[in-house]
DNA sequence: GCTTGCCCTAGAGTTCACTTCATAGTTTAT
DNA sequence: ATAAACTATGAAGTGAACTCTAGGGCAAGC
């Protein structure tokens, strides 16, 4: 598949994939050149810009994901280092996870708030007393 | 208080609390300029900071921030709005993570994969065998 | 055979969120 | 009184991840 069909169906720009491709991201796997030096990709690449896609919104960082997907591809690391990484990331996540959820009731109480403040703008202002008296953070 | 002491008590440095200054972020409710010049920070402004930190941990960006504090501070929008601003930003965080859910089980897989690759790799070569029949995506 | 459209490369430009620098005024300690 | 330490400003620099441009090669339709 030519690079605007896989852009398409990633929903990546074609600029994008290159770009992936000189980071490193990319390999002969997924990429490989016609005689006339178009890149002609596999359905391979499809998998690994979904990986890519993945890691990434978890906020792994090209560089990182280019360490992490170059070691499951070729073994670099000890078994014993990849289970570290994993963990690392686990923790990482469930960190996120946990500031996420604060993040949820803020949002929460705001909302019940400014929804009161509609229906009965009295409730609402005793409901502010309440929360400055008891909130520090 | 002077610049140094908010500085240290909020784990950022100097530059990037001026930075946040002209960026809008804070305002005379915040900080204050002493006759010398200097500026001075309220507890206010530590309130203010930890907001910021906590939404830009959620992946709010600064200009979204500012938006949505100033909005918060003089009521610029309408409640309706700001009420359709919260939803929106729930969901965000909602499907945020629901994404990092499926990182962790990624994880947790790839995590089971190596640690029985330690303790009985044909058992692990077996496990790789039945993902790649189950799995598409 | 010529236009239109997709492909190539190398490199410059952009945005975000800082970070560093140059220069200078102020305060504090010795 | 002078040095060290803190403050100020404006502007330039950084790194990540794109994004765009210039200048050119191939390919398909009329």
């Amino acid at each position: 598949m030519k690079i605007q069909e896989l852009a398409d169906r990633m929903g990546l720009t074609i600029h994008t994939i290159r770009y992936y491709e000189k980071e490193g991201l990319l390999d002969d796997r997924h990429v490989r050149r016609e005689s006339n030096n178009y890149r002609n990709y596999s359905e391979e690449a499809v998998e690994r810009l979904k990986l890519v896609k993945k890691f990434q919104s978890i906020g792994c960082s090209l560089a990182e994901l280019k360490g992490v997907l170059q070691d499951l591809d070729n073994n670099a690391r000890t078994n014993q280092q990849i289970i570290d990484w994993i963990r690392g990331k686990k923790k990482e996540i469930e960190s996120k996870k946990e500031e996420y959820d604060q993040m949820l009731d803020i949002l929460n109480k705001m909302l019940e708030y400014r929804t009161l403040l509609m229906e009965d703008p009295i409730k609402a202002q005793e409901m502010l007393k309440t929360w400055h008296a008891g909130s520090s953070d």
